[in-house]
DNA sequence: CGTTGCATGTAAGGTGTTACATGATTAC
DNA sequence: GTAATCATGTAACACCTTACATGCAACG
């Protein structure tokens, strides 16, 4: 007969809970904003429709709340803000519920995986064009990292951040290797094909 | 007006079709392992009851058929296949369709990026889990590369397992290098306790 | 005067998981 | 006998995205 735990939340809850857990009152939007410049580089940026309806399940399980406000233009905005109750419950998840092995979806080694139904040279094209994006990531994340180390309170924020720079640069490094194994392979073809 | 195109499918159902692809006749349950042991590495499993609707949808499009097929042990089954159609359009949006970029949700970094609601010794744990996950892993990705390497018409699935293989191996030194600066961060604090 | 940014939501629908249900065979 | 593996599905539901809808302010 067991009905849901109310209190028990997806991780993207949990995340949007941490986002507010660094003290400030934050509208949806700003939410995102934090999502896209932080958590998106380890974890994952939510579509805004999510954030907000996130932010209303928190404050109707009493994690958060909310109040009216305005912005400096004069316009309304609803911020939202943790509650002593979220905080509690968002350090009891951090530090007992088990934690979620990582989560890849690797589009690019999805189309390696298939290159017999490709050429080895849009094969090519696609990882060298994941080495790209990867690298503006790396870009952003660094900026991010750089921002995030001009503030004490964010110390451990800096130092995922700092995992995600790392974390780019080694993809960018497999990006390579791969690229190196690809042209190794196309030669063996070509040898076989002359022989 | 436009009605959703039929045959514009997800991921998912690229990644079931490719395990066809590799030209042996499966049933659902097989395709599970296969995912299990190759894809589940650079993409994901997906559930069982996934892969079955999947299967469906592919046969629905035509570009997989099934037919009834017995095991060895007489009992019933139904085995799938690829069909021409299939290939052709698996082919198509492995060379054609924009590369997602890859996704990644990493449980353990969001337990480090709230490094303030718990403790050191905590999160330290964790991250050590974390650690000997991905070393677990690595040995099965291994693994399943060597079996791979058995076999030439492998030689793309080889390749992608290989390069999971060294993102595992990365990911390894991450942790370590997260442990480190943990380890530092740590200092610190007692430094300034003490102060 | 058009675009970008700020700001907030709803509705619809697709994606994917968990739980449930079933049943035979093989190995301990 | 009972647990694991093989094998196939359905139903319910949670998660999440896209598209739509709105409106003001600031900048060029």
């Amino acid at each position: 007969m067991e009905r849901p735990d109310p209190t028990k939340l997806p991780a993207t809850a949990w995340a949007v809970l941490g986002i507010l857990a660094f003290g400030e009152e934050l509208t949806g939007y700003e939410v995102r904003q934090w999502a896209d410049h932080v958590l998106r580089h380890f974890y994952w940026s939510p579509a805004m429709s999510q954030i907000y309806s996130e932010l209303k399940r928190l404050e109707k399980v009493g994690y958060a709340v909310s109040r009216a406000a305005v912005s400096d233009d004069g316009r309304g905005k609803r911020v939202y803000g943790i509650t002593a109750s979220g905080e509690a419950a968002l350090a009891e998840w951090a530090g007992r519920a088990p934690v979620e092995p990582p989560v890849l979806k690797h589009g690019p080694m999805l189309r390696a995986w298939l290159g017999h139904l490709s050429t080895p040279e849009r094969l090519r094209e696609q990882i060298l064009e994941h080495r790209a994006d990867t690298e503006r990531e790396l870009a952003e994340a660094d900026a991010s990292r750089e921002v995030a180390a001009r503030f004490p309170e964010w110390a451990y924020p800096e130092l995922t951040i700092r995992w995600a720079t790392r974390y780019y640069a080694a993809q960018r490094d497999l990006a390579d290797r791969m690229l190196a194994d690809l042209a190794e392979l196309a030669e063996d073809g070509r040898r076989e094909e002359s022989a």
